[in-house]
DNA sequence: AATTGCCCCAACCGCGTTCCG
DNA sequence: ACGGAACGCGGTTGGGGCAAT
């Protein structure tokens, strides 16, 4: 039997089970301990870290805090309307890989996407009849109900895909589509990611112009029907991103429009 | 003003992968 | 080639804030 954390998130022991070291919200003196501490050492030794750096934490808990909340990179506040919609694409390509998907959102932690997909998106998806796993549509109403009572654990269907399917398998198979007979590697499908040029300049920016640059990486993914967008994926050079958003994409269209 | 219930999100854990001796 | 350590990722939890009663 586990000993319940004091203060604690979570469940269990601490990872590294370690007597006296503390779990729990962080507090501004160790933020500025460990902010301080990696700007002058850098990342990394998250294991030896602590204790270096003089904080009563385990390495685990230090590299999450400073990942999730400290670099200087990490954006804050609201998820933008066209972050969102960004957000829902990249599931819909990449499924639930949220460090994938928020290395393509600069400014985004995985942490970050994760939560609010799980408490907004998922849910609006479900309201919308769109089935949030696959993003197909339920074909029964109930089936929401369902899914939510009686489906398996997140981590038993994770097991089970992983036992059956590549992700190109269960991307295939959410897609829907049961002729395709495309086997793209992971490289293809990052190749094809990184062919989605983001100027992170560009985000930087932000604050100084009144422009939304999200709304720039949102229009370089130009609307697709599930055969574009496989074809999108096979020839991932096919799509080109020129500085103001605007889409060539070598099928003969060019967008700067939304969905 | 007090209580209750719900929601959000920071932080945790377990496990898989990568690194290194 | 092997095994242990370190790292990274995804799923889960529950404290705290806020709205409703």
């Amino acid at each position: 039997m586990r000993e319940p954390l004091k203060t604690g998130r979570g469940r269990g022991t601490p990872c590294c089970s370690k007597v006296g070291l503390k779990t729990g919200q962080w507090t501004s003196e160790e933020d500025d301990l460990l902010a301080s501490y990696v700007r002058r050492e850098g990342e990394g030794k998250w294991r030896t870290m602590p204790k270096r750096a003089g904080l009563l934490r385990c390495g685990k808990s230090c590299r999450l805090r400073w990942m999730n909340y400290l670099r200087p990179s990490v954006k804050r506040g609201q998820i933008a309307p066209d972050e969102e919609d960004l957000i829902l694409r990249l599931h819909r390509l990449l499924g639930n890989r949220w460090s994938l998907i928020a290395g393509r959102i600069p400014g985004r932690t995985d942490n970050e996407i994760k939560n609010y997909w799980n408490t907004h998106l998922s849910k609006k998806l479900l309201k919308q009849g769109i089935d949030p796993r696959t993003h197909m549509p339920l074909l029964n109403p109930t089936c929401s109900n369902q899914t939510a009572s009686a489906a398996p654990s997140a981590r038993q269907e994770a097991v089970a895909v992983k036992e059956e399917d590549t992700p190109q398998q269960v991307m295939s198979k959410d897609i829907g589509d049961d002729d395709l007979d495309v086997n793209f590697s992971d490289d293809m499908l990052s190749g094809f990611l990184d062919s989605l040029v983001v100027d992170v300049d560009v985000f930087l920016r932000q604050d100084l112009t009144n422009i939304n640059p999200t709304e720039t990486l949102v229009s370089s993914l130009p609307p697709f029907e599930h055969d574009e967008f496989w074809e999108q994926v096979v020839h991932p050079s096919a799509i080109t991103l020129d500085v103001n958003g605007d889409v060539d994409d070598h099928f003969g269209r060019h967008s700067d429009s939304q969905i």
